[in-house]
DNA sequence: CATTCAAACTAACAACTGTTAGTTGAATAT
DNA sequence: ATATTCAACTAACAGTTGTTAGTTTGAATG
């Protein structure tokens, strides 16, 4: 692993920490003995405990924010927009195993952005279930209750840092076809 | 709400609490507002913060367990199994809606009884696995990766807690149903 | 009426929390 | 050589943490 900068480095550390503990439950001492140095040495680099969350957070919900616009404005099938969605949700997992624990656990303990993060996430989702529901307004996608589809696949996709990391030996692409298989074809023979 | 003993309602509470902010994040003497008495006095009926959280988790874990050995020496077909552990999760979850964000999210700060949990959760994921090869392996599911099928259910199976609450009105047995359709058949047309 | 007892209370503890202030030494720039 | 900057340090803070000890209360029981 090699870092950007120390900010960068305290970053990654703590995210690394959080995933394991959760955001309240580590301390900046604890961040700080991963690093090799002091707690208060922290504060050379950084503001507060709470800023570290909310880089950690926030730069990745941008990341979908930001491809999710690309996605729904293409002029794909419903289907294949909702493949794209799996792969990216692969595609930053895989990147940022650490990360997205915390976006997924702890958003809560976000203070200053918290109103901003519910607004990116709500947005996201009103995005997801917009494809949704064209695919069964189209006939793409069975006539079933868009609210469970949504749910289903967000879940999964949600999921994916707890199970990435177990198959180290992964091939990305493989897996990304594989799933969306699974998700969108099911698994009735 | 109504309960059987002082310590049965301060476990509920602290279910709530927990809920919202992570076992980490609550204090004791949270637990003890939300009551409307001192900290101190919760130790006249528990004997420490951590049993609360044992509590919770192991009960809920048992409940899994109990049930999927059950559904796992019954002669139906692989797909009938699936449903029954479908119609389990939504059981459970919406009768326990808070103790399964704990379960699902705390579970990690369990000291003398985390060896136990894991051992349970294991138990129980290897009985879910050899239900879906045996499906795959008789010709009921399609011949796709029993690790993403696993992962993909047990995943949208697990945020349950998060999506029943915000169905209020919901008719379960309705939803089950719903959920085991997109689960087993996917959304494709 | 006296006694018992569960369940509340007050007071305190030692450890830990995030954070600030001021200092030091080494590397870099002038 | 001198000055500046960076990034570490020590020491300390005020507040919070889970928990214990000992005490009071009020209702049920004898």
């Amino acid at each position: 692993m090699k870092f950007e900068t120390r900010k960068d480095e305290i970053i990654q550390t703590s995210a690394i920490l959080f995933k394991k503990k959760g955001y309240s439950a580590v301390t900046m001492r604890d961040i700080a003995k991963a690093m090799g140095i002091k707690a208060a040495s922290l504060y050379n680099h950084i503001n507060s405990k709470q800023e570290i969350l909310s880089e950690i957070i926030i730069s990745l919900a941008e990341q979908f924010t930001k491809q999710m616009k690309i996605i729904k404005s293409s002029d794909e099938s419903s289907i294949d927009k909702l493949k794209q969605i799996v792969a990216l949700h692969v595609h930053i997992t895989s990147n940022n195993q650490f990360g997205m624990a915390s976006l997924n656990s702890d958003w809560m303990h976000l203070e200053a952005e918290l109103e901003y993060y519910l607004t990116l996430r709500k947005n996201y989702e009103n995005d997801f279930r917009n494809i949704i529901e064209k695919g069964i307004k189209e006939n793409e996608l069975v006539d079933a209750n868009p609210e469970v589809m949504l749910f289903s696949m967000l879940s999964t996709l949600r999921s994916l840092y707890i199970w990435l990391p177990k198959k180290e030996d992964l091939d990305i692409q493989k897996f990304t076809n594989e799933l969306s298989l699974v998700l969108i074809n099911g698994i009735n023979k």
